[in-house]
DNA sequence: TATTAATAACTAACTGGACAGTTATTAATA
DNA sequence: TATTAATAACTGTCCAGTTAGTTATTAATA
């Protein structure tokens, strides 16, 4: 055993941008492989580094996930609750607008993995998952409810429950999001994202059953 | 290091019970832990062998799960379909009956968790995701759509993009599945599963807009 | 401006625990 | 007594986290 190694190679030290690049390729990875089974190692090798530097950046794997969520999503957040506080326009119109804006910065983004990770992790990693449940999932929903109780207040929409017509209007999304990073190899969709998210709005707006307004 | 080791207990020998009695095992914890996190020796133990056993009657871990999704789900399908054959009333009717079958035999019951477990793990068991979205999910989007299709052809639906209508209607009981398995703790529901799926199928069948039929 | 001392970014190699899968041995049962 | 269910102890590998050692970079001093 050679105490005497040689370094053959001479590394270049970028304190300032080794965090982002670190957080970029723990994301793709992430996405990618889920939480456990990605290796750090490999994280610091797409990041350019060994895994010794990635620990002198984040304190564990846990941190590093939860520094991944929060550069991600966390602005994604914000410009949703911006949009919701300043549109000007109808309720279906901000439906429309609020998930295709979803899907833009989040559906077609690596962020889409980190969905299906909490909801593959989260029995295993439950501080992880109060962590999410708290920070994401609570202010993503008090912001579609805000959404669908100013239709029901302006009487764009029928007086239904809340809390089931968020998860009618968002799940379908949800699915899209999950199945992107599961089974998208085996299930060809005829239709994209985009035309299929207008389409489900279409039917819930407007019904399934025939004699349905428009 | 004792060769001669003393072996204690006396084991009982019942091949014929053994391998229900590990599928119950098996499917309590994957539910619980998923795939990977699931130990094979934890499965043993509650099931009341030791892991050596367990080898007896599954060649492998892969081969232990295949087994669990063919014990538990393909007999749901069974019944599902034979449903779907024989069923006289009308299409919501048989649509509010399936939902709420569905919930009791699998979203109520320890299965909900293998759906779980196929979105975590896909990406990363591409052979056994080929294998669940044949056998599993396939047939059952073949089963939503008639049943949709039928609705179209006997004029009760409007004529909406079938593939759309399938995801609209059963996403937000797959989320409720899922949920189930992650953030359950955390997300304190107002409603029951049951009420829930009743209020979700009345927003897809009549519509969130104000004006739409009863 | 050239030299040198101090700092900390970075690496390579290691540790320890976990776990899938194997095998030699024991003992129940037909 | 022959068969085989079942066990206990093992092997090999993987990986998060650690650490001892190396060197790029900065800045103080000559």
């Amino acid at each position: 055993m050679s105490t005497v190694t040689k370094h053959l190679q001479s590394h270049q030290r970028r304190p300032e941008a080794r965090p982002q690049e670190l957080l970029k390729a723990a994301l793709d990875l992430f996405a990618e492989k889920g939480y456990s089974a990605t290796r750090l190692e490999d994280v610091a090798i797409r990041a350019g580094v060994t895994k010794g530097t990635l620990y002198i950046y984040f304190e564990n794997k846990a941190a590093l996930f939860r520094a991944v969520v929060e550069d991600g999503i966390f602005p994604v957040l914000d410009k949703g609750e911006d949009i919701v506080a300043n549109f000007a326009g109808g309720t279906s119109e901000l439906l429309s607008y609020m998930t295709q804006t979803w899907w833009t910065l989040v559906g077609e983004s690596k962020l889409s993995g980190i969905c299906k990770i909490m909801v593959a992790e989260a029995a295993n990693f439950p501080e992880m998952a109060a962590y999410f449940h708290n920070e994401v999932i609570v202010r993503g929903e008090r912001l579609a409810r805000k959404i669908i109780e100013t239709g029901i207040n302006t009487g764009e929409f029928r007086a239904i429950d809340i809390e089931v017509a968020v998860d009618s209007l968002f799940s379908p999304i949800l699915k899209l999001m999950l199945w992107r990073h599961s089974f998208a190899n085996y299930s060809q969709s005829a239709l994209e994202p985009r035309a299929y998210i207008e389409k489900h709005l279409d039917i819930v707006l407007n019904g399934l059953m025939a004699g349905a307004k428009s």
